[in-house]
DNA sequence: ATTATTTGCTAAACCGATATAGCAAGATAT
DNA sequence: ATATCTTGCTATATCGGTTTAGCAAATAAT
């Protein structure tokens, strides 16, 4: 006897079957919309479908169909409010459409980027966002195990050598941008608080960092670019270090992101170091909570939300198709967001549109354009 | 002819089977450990494993062996800080045992919610954790749709009249305490900016608020509670509103969470208004960036991870346990931690700690007590 | 009227694992 | 030497759907 167990068993396609007197076929056609049935059965299962409370179960229906309906998103930091913006965006994006997603994150760690790749291919998702971790010594050889898995692939970041859709911002240019905004108040001694090795996208604004100090005939010390982190604590303590010391400081501090610009705040602060007037600070990523911070906090600002969308999208045109795979570079704009945190090398204030309104109505949260 | 396709198909437990030169029985025997193989087959059918770099299916699994080795966690929003936490502590854990986390979010509307479980459910998902949206008039039925589905589950926030288990924090006594302290710095007017209705959250620290107040014997006209929200712009506003009217104003608000109590400092602010000195201001969750904000922000510190990991590991107490269900409530302690958005009444300075350190050195991110 | 085509449905193979029953050979007990 | 138990493995049913081939009846074409 089946289906006697103790518990409820949950219903299955079967026992529709069973009670319309149809075939499993005829339901299952019924369940995806088939064209081939009349419109009196169709009407019958699925009057029957709401009366059980029937509902397919999606295992059984990826095993047969080899889609899974759900696709996996690997970033860095689950809660870091750049990630959690992408987040938002794949997920809704993807939940519109019927699709699930699975979360994945390195944690800044490269095994675990590879262990959480590995348990979504198992999950047999449809498609791979992901945010990789890169060094310059890379070991990129998950990403051909995802490659040769067959299973489509949108990356948040640019890697070297492989040909993959991207979904990535112009970091070099915002960097470029940035650094450039600060030379053009007067400022001459700028540092980059770098963020880490493994990113592209660190060493993207490194090399834009570069380029405006070159470009304006500035120098770049070795002491110009201090190595960081991406949190709050690691700007916190470069910033300790470097301005506890004696000697020449720079007058402007360009960071690897709003996090340890933060950081780099709080530290200035408590040393009774003026900002703007003393030193200007930038950020990147222009999270929420740039305008709420000590001083306005100037910063890059990056469409996250949008990067997840884009990204999702850019996934969902290859989800089904099996033998044409994009190559496609997706750049999205990142523009700089003067706020209070910058002034000119002399301590005056920096000009332009010195806006008072540190927060508008609530308007949309997530504007912002698209190239 | 079979596996003779235009794509390299993937490797199958018979591929495996195939060339060790044993049945499927064996090899899956082997990849579960099963006592009974033999050193020598067990050692040769790892060998083809890994030559052929098998990974098993885990859909296939799924259906046969009817667990999915999968949760679905359903926040309110992807994006808050607050839940972001709780998410990292959920993915720690499971990433830990083999288990994929879905993703699911209500982005706070109701509907969205159900479909968000709904489409986990189809999933399959051997459990659920869930922060559920509840108002008064709270339809709960799909509460009963997950329970009588026979899925083990942990709620982030209790609900009146539903068994489960629970992980929640002890809001009414955080609030008391908090509107506790403002009373004991002198203040008489004060406001609570409440998020939400439909959040049991928002709920219990009303009715702490409400019991500091009547213990103290202060009044609380209908005025005393503002229909905020949980966003930044939804406190700006009403704090811009309130504050702008003419009469009496509050000497301190307490605010449903951080997010809504920095749009108020940002509203006071803009109106001339001093923190501390004019009005005192308390949030709620401690969020990261706390310490950071123009003022810093006296906050119930809330220990987001240690809930995701609590409510992990009583979820994973539940899954496999067929007949056992547990009903249990763990709850965690919030306590307040006061900084400098906080003063006396007379606009003097608050006795006690005032630290001047913002961010200590990179400490453990996640410490805090557990009950 | 006969054949060809369409319509509406069913039977059965299949997806890739797990899990149970059972079988043969070797070890132990009687 | 025979009966009983282990040990180590295989055959096969099963999970709950999808999908293909095919069949019967209805419709259209010749």
């Amino acid at each position: 006897m089946i289906n006697q167990n103790r518990f409820k068993e949950k219903v299955t396609i079967d026992d529709v079957a069973r009670l319309a007197g149809v075939s499993k076929s005829t339901v299952s056609f019924v369940l995806n919309n088939r064209p081939s049935i009349s419109a009196s059965t169709r009407d019958r299962v699925r009057e029957v479908i709401r009366k059980l409370n029937y509902q397919p179960n999606q295992i059984a229906r990826s095993l047969s169909s080899r889609q899974t309906r759900s696709i996996g998103l690997v970033v860095k930091q689950i809660d870091n409010p750049y990630f959690t913006k992408i987040m938002r965006g794949v997920f809704e994006y993807f939940s519109g459409c019927g699709y699930t997603v699975l979360l994945g994150s390195s944690e800044l760690q490269p095994d675990r980027e590879k262990s959480s790749i590995e348990a979504l291919l198992r999950q047999r998702v449809d498609g791979l966002i992901l945010s990789p971790l890169q060094g310059p010594d890379a070991d990129m050889s998950h990403l051909s195990l995802i490659l040769q898995n067959q299973v489509p692939l949108v990356l948040l970041e640019k890697v070297a050598n492989v040909a993959a859709n991207v979904v990535d911002i112009r970091n070099e240019g915002a960097a470029f941008e940035a650094v450039s905004y600060l030379i053009g108040l007067g400022h001459r001694r700028i540092a980059y608080y770098s963020g880490p090795d493994y990113s592209m996208h660190n060493r993207e604004r490194l090399t834009g960092y570069r380029r405006a100090m070159m470009e304006h005939g500035l120098p770049f010390p070795a002491s110009g670019v201090r190595q960081a982190g991406v949190y709050l604590e690691d700007g916190y303590a470069a910033a300790k270090t470097q301005f506890s010391m004696a000697g020449e400081r720079p007058t402007a501090v360009f960071c690897f992101n709003d996090l340890v610009a933060i950081g780099v705040m709080n530290a200035l602060m408590e040393l009774g170091i003026r900002i703007p007037e003393d030193v200007s600070v930038i950020g990147f990523d222009d999270i929420e909570f740039c305008g709420s911070v000590r001083v306005p906090l100037s910063s890059i600002r990056v469409p996250a939300y949008e990067m997840g969308k884009a990204a999702a999208d850019l996934l969902m045109q290859q989800i089904g198709k099996t033998d044409f795979v994009l190559r496609q570079t997706v750049e999205l704009e990142a523009t700089l967001m003067p706020r209070a945190s910058c002034a000119r090398a002399d301590g005056r204030p920096a000009g332009g549109s010195q806006k008072k309104k540190h927060t508008g109505p609530a308007g949309p949260r997530t504007a912002g354009g698209m190239t």
